[in-house]
DNA sequence: GTGTACCTAACAATGATTGTTGACAACCAA
DNA sequence: TTGGTTGTCAACAATCATTGTTAGGTACAC
């Protein structure tokens, strides 16, 4: 994801308007490293902007996803985490408090003989790693 | 997953009732290749037996985990998948349709270093390819 | 400035899944 | 065989994350 300052020049060019709950929501994630939830961004924006919505959360979200800032995942936690990393990469998941974490891991030994491919135009391989972080092994 | 005459034993001895809508359910998920959901599970549940309820087939998906039966997958279509399919393997999704296929995939080279892993215990690697299938393709 | 897009609030609605309940049926011992 | 205990089933309500729909009012961009 770019800075904060670019999003907004990103956001005029295609007719957005830049307000203030926007700016926000860009530095909220600039550099974010903790794969937040929208409930998560939503709370640490209401912390500076009380009356922000959570509706307004889910809008912002969806326009940096639509114009490919942020990727959009969803690991089995229970609810969309949404990362600012889009460059090729990939997650690792703790089963006890769902924290994630990005990882670049090469991929490319992963590639499909006919017989498994069965037709299929791959597009992209996702790997996610579970397991227990530091924190929460007994 | 065992067969339904296998599971039939496999409930008594765990103090498990076999009813015939568990019975129905356990020949509608053997050599199922199709990764259905809890709904689909359903909707061919109540061709035979219109009476079945949804809460009943949640009710025994949930048993068959428990065992370890089954495996239950979430693989962002929404809703989680079934599979008989206990065997190590991974995942091709098509991002048309949703159809799901099983691959084994040797995942022996996907390891981390200390310094990805963090300090995480891993015990699960998760491969998940997308695209799109032969009747998907444009 | 002015028009238009945007934001909030208060809802309702969705879709997948889970909890609660009451009735019913299977099993076991006397 | 009777009766009690337990498990099971289906109908209903509730949950949680997310999206849609209003409304009125605010403030961005030209």
């Amino acid at each position: 994801m770019q800075s904060p300052a670019q999003l907004t020049a990103l956001f005029r060019e295609r007719g957005l308007k830049v307000t203030p709950q926007r700016e926000l929501v860009f530095r909220l994630l600039h550099n974010n490293p903790t794969h937040p939830t929208a409930e998560a961004v939503y709370l640490a924006a209401a912390e500076v902007m009380p009356m922000m919505s959570l509706k307004t959360v889910y809008q912002v979200l969806h326009e940096l996803k639509l114009i490919g800032e942020i990727q959009v995942i969803e690991l089995g936690t229970g609810a969309l985490r949404f990362d600012p990393n889009t460059t090729d990469h990939h997650h690792l998941v703790c089963r006890g408090c769902g924290t994630v974490h990005d990882i670049t891991l090469d991929a490319s030994e992963i590639t499909l003989n006919r017989t498994q491919r069965r037709g299929f135009t791959v597009d992209d391989v996702e790997i996610t790693i579970r397991g227990l972080c530091r924190n929460c092994r007994p």
